[in-house]
RNA sequence: GGGCCCGUAGUUCAGCUGGUUAGAACGGACCGCUCAUAACGGUUAUGUCGCAGGUUCGAAUCCUGCCGGGCCUACCA
């Protein structure tokens, strides 16, 4: 199988909040694929980073007393610790306010001026000087003195102010040719058919240069001009392979970008802007874009004023960073709205984990243990279950790679699940305990059948859970650099005899604090 | 106003290029087992497939209308 490289990215977050569970389930999804990829042997480069530039970041960072690159320098790293919390495994972190984005966004802005699609006009709208902020015609009220009112209730003022415009309105044809010619670019379906009709409803020229404040990346050639904040962050993707450096090692293997994980909110910049920038640019378009859901707290929408807010670090220090990733992508269906709470979380956590794969391990290895003298079973020769059962845990991983690939994680963990079933009814139906007695070679190679079947659930829950993965397949002595799905089949087999570690649970019970009367 | 998606067992959902008795998981009930994290396995659904029409030999599955929920988008004033 050919190893093609694999680039995918998170979207860079916006430096005014703090991180919270959204965020954490967008970078999540990313590492679960990036984790996945690695394994099957491909070259990964897993982006993540900041977006620190514009007018609100400029005026938290006043109302904070600070200039904006402290201002920034600090909540970047609250970003940059949630990948510690998480545990992701992204390949590079950037800042919007590196030199090297500096150098990327100048020279995508000159590429697209060179091609003609750029040009100076000015921009006009109703703008509220409190609010800082144009207002649509349509969302204006007039207060009882007749005077226009934004619906924050700020007076609004007409004002024009000089601005650089991009001919989004020619690229309506070329936009709609390529989804007809991509129609993988946008999942999931219900997006990208929304995506197709807003093209299809025209495209107005987009204004991509304020004159109104400082803390941007200057227009080249007219540094009063700040860039549109969108067309700066959306160009980190190219940053960070090294453009403008098109030779540039990485630019050539990972460009265009595999995947760009998106929050529902921001699919109109990703798959509509973006790819107009790119092409106006004379760049290669990415491959696709993915807009996942909102997790609901309850049903609620999570926000401040709710004070709904579940925090990423909170939720993992109550029921383990492992069972919380499984829980998040197992859930919910990606790409869907989906709610969370305590209730199914501790149903996830106690009967996918704790009851179906955890006492899988340590039914199956506490035999081991007691019975083969703590070494790997030598089996004889395989029944048709034993078969059947090998032949399970060994070809889904064709399914997951499907799954995984189309960013269906709980169908792809639904198929890995089944093996786990299969399993536990494998163990049931064999009656190890009872060939103890009748017909100990019967149920050495029983319990091979089981710890084999492990092994491959082990390396196949990688990607999800991978310090709970690696405690499984240290139980079986399996060599770390023996853990990659090129290490499934029968190929890499357990071998009979090798000494294992004494047992122990990987997957807690838990039980909640409050005891029911 | 236009467009898209959704409404299926207590719960979360699958099925929806029309075709035997509508499925899964979780929860509940009953039974079995005892290796194991009181875990595992088996059995168990009186579900008006939102409502009303229509097409068809036959519709959860196609068409129309309505009700309810969500989302995208426009505009009048």
């Amino acid at each position: 199988m050919a190893s093609s490289p694999y680039y995918l990215t998170t979207p860079i977050y916006y430096v005014n909040d703090r991180p919270h569970i959204g965020h954490a389930y967008t970078t999540l999804a990313c590492d679960v694929l990036a984790r996945f990829h690695r394994l099957d042997d491909r070259e990964v480069h897993f982006l993540t980073g900041t977006d620190e530039h514009g007018q609100k970041v400029e005026k938290s960072a006043i109302l904070a007393g600070k200039d904006p690159q402290t201002f920034t320098d600090e909540v970047s790293q609250n970003f940059r610790n949630l990948a510690g919390d998480m545990n992701y495994s992204n390949d590079d972190f950037i800042r919007t306010t590196e030199e090297r984005h500096n150098q990327a966004a100048q020279a995508i802005w000159r590429a697209i001026k060179d091609n003609g699609h750029i040009y100076l006009d000015s921009y006009a709208g109703w703008y509220s000087v409190r609010d800082e902020a144009f207002y649509a015609e349509s969302e204006l009220t007039k207060n009882e003195d007749g005077q226009k009112i934004a619906p924050t209730g700020a007076e609004v003022e007409w004002v024009e102010e000089p601005s650089y415009f991009f001919n989004l309105s020619k690229w309506e044809e070329p936009l709609l040719e390529f989804y007809e010619k991509n129609p993988d670019f946008i999942g999931p379906e219900s997006r990208r058919n929304e995506v197709v009709s807003f093209v299809k409803g025209g495209l107005k020229d987009l204004s991509i240069s304020r004159t109104s404040f400082k803390w941007g990346i200057p227009v080249p050639d007219d540094p009063d001009h700040i860039m549109y904040v969108w067309l700066d962050a959306l160009t980190n993707y190219l940053t960070a392979v090294g453009y403008p450096d098109t030779k540039n090692p990485d630019y050539l293997k990972f460009w265009p970008a595999d995947l760009h994980m998106v929050g529902k909110d921001i699919v109109r910049f990703h798959a509509v802007y973006w790819p107009a920038f790119l092409m106006a640019a004379g760049l290669p378009t990415p491959k696709r874009i993915y807009a996942h859901g909102w997790l609901l707290n309850k049903g609620e929408k999570m926000s401040k004023s709710l004070g709904n807010v579940l925090l990423p670090e909170d939720l993992v220090s109550k029921y383990g960073l492992d069972p919380v990733r499984y829980y998040l992508l197992r859930e919910v269906p990606f790409g869907n709205d989906g709610y969370i709470s305590h209730k199914t979380m501790v149903s996830r956590i106690n009967s996918d984990l704790a009851n179906d794969i955890g006492n899988l391990a340590q039914r199956s290895l506490s035999m081991i243990a007691k019975n083969c003298d703590g070494a790997v079973p030598t089996p004889g020769a395989f029944t048709e279950s034993d078969e059947a059962l090998l032949s399970s845990a060994r070809n889904v991983i064709d399914t997951a790679r499907n799954e995984f690939n189309r960013q269906a994680f709980h169908r792809g963990l639904e198929a890995i699940w089944a093996v786990v079933g299969d399993s536990n009814r494998y163990v049931d139906a064999q009656a190890p305990w009872e060939l103890r007695k009748t017909d100990p070679d019967r149920m050495a190679t029983v319990l091979y059948v089981l710890a084999e079947t492990i092994r491959h659930l082990g390396i196949l829950i990688q990607p999800i859970m991978p310090d709970a993965a690696a405690q499984l397949l240290n139980q079986l002595s399996v060599g770390v650099d023996a853990r990659t799905f090129i290490h499934l089949g029968p190929g890499h087999a357990l071998t009979a005899g090798a000494p294992l570690p004494k047992p122990a649970p990987v997957f807690p019970r838990y039980i909640d604090e409050e005891v029911p009367i």
